[in-house]
DNA sequence: AACAATGTTCAGTC
DNA sequence: GGACTGAACATTGT
């Protein structure tokens, strides 16, 4: 489920839980998650240093390791999670305390046949990857350059300048995380009806009062998704399937591949 | 069984 | 070279 929110969540995860405690031991085999790393590289890089500062722009999530050591890229694809548990000594307490968002959902996408990378804490506690779809990644330095500004912090000046260009329709402009980090197709979904803007708009062709307004609602979106637990709780979000209607207005949602991926809107109120 | 799925990347076209 | 589009990637759920 990650976009921007579920990242943020799974990064505040590991501040909280997994910073500063010795690393004993590392399970990178998965040699398609740990592309393009040989199975061992990752292992033998973080062997014996800690994680000491857990950091995100947009959809991408790294890991320091102080003292030169490298940075741990983790990216969560489409389907990753982050769990981390506690020390095992800790057993009389209920020993694997589970560490981050725990809805049902979140749960249920933890099933340890989907672990794709661990790292073991030489308290005997770990930090795992969960990735059912395996379009997640995970790797050593990874190139950071080409993300644009993050979504939640991005000013009014910059997304102005940077969303309110070119001939590709305004959604396609969103979802271009070298414009703008963070946002993916349902948050670009929920910004856009908040914002009463067709995501079919030529993004050059949006005034500045509407670019301020899209803006607005992006912020408005992702911070509520963040305290709320996710995406998905967006007020326009249940209504996205086949055949739903506008939660405003009630007119049927119409429904098209805009920027590459599924699209819902509401064909009344969003110009 | 065919299709869609909240991710990125890369080849190809203008 | 920049802007843009669509397919591919691995896997699961409907």
């Amino acid at each position: 489920v990650p976009e921007l929110p579920e990242v943020e969540s799974a990064r505040a995860t590991i501040e909280a839980a997994a910073l500063h405690r010795p690393i004993a031991d590392v399970d990178d085999t998965d040699t398609w998650e740990c592309r393009p790393h040989a199975p061992g590289e990752i292992r033998a890089a973080l062997v014996g240093r800690s994680l000491t500062a857990a950091c995100r722009q947009g959809k991408s999530l790294w890991c320091e390791t102080g003292g030169g050591g490298p940075v741990l890229g983790l990216h969560l694809g489409m389907s990753g999670r982050i769990l981390v548990t506690g020390a095992a000594g800790a057993l009389t307490e209920g020993g694997d305390r589970l560490v981050g968002p725990g809805s049902a959902a979140e749960q249920a996408d933890r099933n340890p046949v989907w672990t794709r990378f661990t790292i073991v804490f030489a308290d005997g506690g770990t930090l795992r990857l969960f990735d059912k779809r395996r379009l997640g990644r995970v790797r050593l330095d990874p190139d950071l350059g080409a993300l644009g500004p993050d979504a939640e912090r991005i000013t009014a000046a910059a997304f102005r300048a940077r969303v309110g260009r070119g001939t590709a329709p305004v959604k396609a402009r969103l979802l271009d995380q070298s414009v703008l980090a963070g946002v993916g197709n349902l948050l670009a979904d929920e910004t856009l009806w908040q914002a009463r803007i067709s995501p079919l708009r030529p993004a050059g062709e949006l005034s500045v009062e509407e670019l301020d307004r899209l803006r607005r609602a992006l912020r408005a979106a992702t911070r509520s998704a963040i305290r709320k637990g996710g995406v998905h709780t967006g007020a326009f979000i249940a209504h996205r399937t086949r055949g739903g209607s506008c939660p405003r207005c009630g007119a049927t949602l119409a429904r098209a591949t805009v920027g590459g991926r599924t699209t819902f809107w509401c064909p009344v109120e969003q110009l």
